[in-house]
DNA sequence: TTGACATGCAACTATAAGGTTGCATATGGG
DNA sequence: CCCATATGCAACCTTATAGTTGCATGTCAA
């Protein structure tokens, strides 16, 4: 899943570098990061499930690219449909706000 | 952190229902989901922590909305700048296939 | 073919995360 | 004032996840 991945700080590095260099083997990866290179390995794993890096096979190197459906729009597909939720909500609110200025009124006048 | 944030399935939900009425309280959202009130609280503290949801308390009821900042910015910001790298990353995949298109017509070569 | 290199697989550990229960606190209404 | 209601806080349990180590597999190059 697309969210889970991107969550964990070490996969964003990951991104992060193939984005610098593309085309980078496991081990080119797994060296300069903090964790063996079976811990990059299993990140490597889930960025590829979440449709986020795309592999190519030269002789025994794993070639690692950032996916070519760009990453963005796997992003909006998940939460586009809040996009126009925004202004109603907005509106939602200000009525609750008003609900509880008439609802102060309200007491005022009991009290007085 | 937005993508924790949105790394899980209840805390979707939850904006999913924020979505469909903003404005709910704890109770109404807690009500409905499969879990107690306490969890849906802890994933709404979450949800606030990563401003995708906003509060306002009414007395004794705490109103939530989706937050006015558009949730597509939010998460905009952290992908972008993948954004451009797409094109570049592709050119690098096609320059590593052909490569190694070269290296197997050399390899034909050497065997010939 | 053999050795070196690049990656995969499996078992294990530690910590974080989602969930629960029980009790405390604060607000509103009669 | 008192009780019901709405939420917060804290301890605890269970499972998922990030990480480790050790060994197996597969490919290149001499």
């Amino acid at each position: 899943m697309v969210f889970k991945a991107l969550a964990d700080e070490s996969r964003r590095q990951l991104l992060d570098r193939l984005f610098a260099r593309g085309g980078q083997t496991l081990g080119m990866l797994a060296a300069g990061l903090p964790m063996s290179r079976q811990a990059v390995a299993k990140h490597l794993a889930i960025l590829e499930a979440a449709n986020l890096v795309s592999v190519h096979w030269r002789g025994r190197e794993k070639l690692h690219y950032l996916n070519p459906i760009p990453i963005g729009e796997i992003v909006r597909r998940w939460v586009g449909k809040f996009e126009d939720a925004r202004v109603e909500s907005l509106t939602g609110l200000k009525a609750e706000l008003e609900d509880a200025a008439i609802e102060i009124k309200e007491k005022r006048n009991v009290r007085t």
